[in-house]
DNA sequence: GCCGTCACTATGCGATCGTATAGTCACTAT
DNA sequence: ATAGTGACTATACGATCGCATAGTGACGGC
């Protein structure tokens, strides 16, 4: 009566569950993500899912958490490492806009969760942390880098270049997204760059480490 | 049996429809938003709605379609109208980051189409369409004010100018939208014509008509 | 080698989904 | 005044939803 399967250590199970559930979202819209969906596409039972995860609403949720992990966990860890302000800040441009994260399926997934954050308690939690943490990170990658070309700003100013550098990666990274077919990395890199410069009037240099 | 009802002109009732139908969305995300409940948001049968539209995507098309307008109509009919290049620059960043556009609600639907552009050919039709359009303007007003100023820039930098004039548009648009309780809108503008001005390196002027 | 544990499958339940259809009544044209 | 039109309600159908439950068999501890 009942088919052999495989049996999997638990927390490989629940990572791929996880990941069926955002291919689901990419592919099916989040209206399309059964449960059912999920488990086929994970190659499961659907009662496994149960098994694992308390509910739907509950296996969403981290699919959000790992969304947006691979959207700004690059970006933090640059603005968080080693290097000159100026060099870190480089990295974080290009970690921001390219990579992983500039894959047109993480912003489907991004979309989804996005447009629900002020209806779901625990997606806004989700969000609202990631979001005073990314833009931390523009705030003291801006001020390492004025104070090593030894410009003086205000607060004020520092927090307006803060939300300009926040939105010119947030821009560019959707742009490349929604027409990643025409645009190039490099050249979306350049731009990035350019701009950021051009608002800080600082240059960034463009060296790539051999 | 039958209760009594009200009559409305075709073009008001399809009207009334496709913004109960924009509410659900915002209100219950797209995967809550079900017929029965569009049509008891709009207080009329379910029935209804079919005789109105021919399926439910057809309207979830429309409601995109009514989104879209309300997003890129303002700064489209700004960049189209009459006023000195630098004048329609000042006034087309406004439009695009406050004003109607502004409302956390919009960013819900928004996100909730994009989330599906790559999956449904109708939105992605629509996206595309007022994707150019949206750059061609941007394209237009940096060469109106470039030629303003007597600059003189390579179609490459004009290229890669508009692009990041789209970025910081649809970057501030989209912090605004997600902190619009604690990120002033004068502010806001503020922010997003500083960051033009550094990025053109042309100074747009702060004058409000009277 | 067998035994208990639990990851896993299979199946069913009630609710709700999009859609189809039949009938009703508000309104217009004459 | 009345007949015709179509906007509208009411209801039903089959599919599918999230979730619950019962049972099965893979695998580690002994």
């Amino acid at each position: 009566m009942t088919t052999s399967f495989r049996r999997a250590p638990d927390f490989d199970r629940r990572t791929d569950l996880i990941e069926a559930t955002m291919d689901c979202i990419v592919e099916l819209g989040i209206q399309g993500t059964s449960v059912r969906a999920v488990a086929t596409k994970a190659g499961v039972s659907n009662g496994l899912i149960r098994h694992h995860f308390a509910s739907k609403e509950n296996l969403i949720a981290e699919a959000y958490g790992r969304t947006i992990a691979i959207i700004t966990g690059p970006p933090l860890a640059i603005a968080a490492g080693d290097g000159s302000p100026r060099e870190k800040l480089r990295r974080f441009i290009i970690a921001s806009i390219s990579g992983p994260v500039a894959e047109p399926r993480i912003l489907s997934l991004w979309a989804t969760f996005i447009s629900q954050v002020h209806i779901n308690d625990r997606f806004r939690e989700i969000h609202r942390t990631q979001y005073v943490a990314y833009r931390a990170a523009c705030r003291s990658l801006i001020q390492g880098v004025v104070e090593e070309n030894r410009v003086r700003i205000s607060a004020d100013e520092l927090h307006h270049l803060s939300i300009a550098l926040n939105a010119i990666m947030d821009g560019l990274w959707l742009e490349g997204c929604l027409s990643a077919e025409e645009i190039d990395a490099a050249l979306q890199i350049e731009i990035g760059l350019g701009a950021v410069e051009r608002l800080l009037g600082i240059k960034l240099g463009r060296e790539v480490p051999a």
